[in-house]
DNA sequence: AAGGTGATACCA
DNA sequence: GGTATCACCTTG
């Protein structure tokens, strides 16, 4: 009998829990392993630390804020699938989608382990644009399991989005451990 | 303080 | 088609 990760990883958050609204979801993943299988079967396995929320047409730091394009559909799924988008010409950026269908939201996960920086991070898990749209539910290479909810976490403005208006680049939706 | 690097999303 | 714009990281 061939077992799915599911099955060996009862810990697995399942789909439920990412169609959560975003900022209920962006302070609970700190403290949460996330799990990359590689090629050559490897696990790496590195605890959140830092993450930025983006939420809605209407937040004009958010990918969406233009409505719907190619490089932002899979913000419109339900949540629990992977937005990847590449920036400046070499860094991916791994969000993770939330909320329900339609409505654009995700989360950029910005710090794991020892890795500090979005890229960095990207680089060291081995993700690319393979990983547009992948499932976090039923992945058999990236998935995020269940940990106790971190006490206590530190808010601030997200980083990088000078473009945004003042309202949008101070909210406080950046958490760290 | 500045540059590398390329997909994306506009404009024409 | 051309081109401006980046949720970054490294080097000096």
């Amino acid at each position: 009998m061939i077992c799915s990760d599911i099955q060996q990883n009862p810990d697995r958050l399942a789909r439920e829990f990412y169609q959560q609204e975003v900022l209920t979801i962006a302070p609970l993943l700190l403290g949460k392993p996330l799990v990359r299988r590689l090629d050559d079967g490897t696990l790496l396995r590195l605890t959140i630390n830092e993450v930025e929320a983006y939420r809605g047409e209407e937040d004009l730091a958010c990918h969406a804020r233009f409505g719907r394009t190619a490089r932002n559909s899979v913000m419109y799924q339900q949540g629990g699938v992977v937005y990847m988008y590449l920036i400046y010409g070499m860094y991916w950026m791994l969000n993770v989608v939330t909320g329900s269908h339609d409505f654009p939201e995700a989360i950029l996960i910005r710090g794991a382990g020892a890795y500090n920086g979005p890229g960095k991070l990207a680089k060291a898990l081995a993700l690319d644009k393979s990983f547009y749209g992948e499932d976090l539910a039923t992945s058999e290479r990236l998935w995020i399991e269940d940990a106790p909810t971190v006490g206590y976490y530190k808010t601030t403005p997200r980083i990088g989005i000078g473009y945004a208006a003042k309202e949008w680049r101070d909210i406080h939706w950046r958490f760290t451990l």
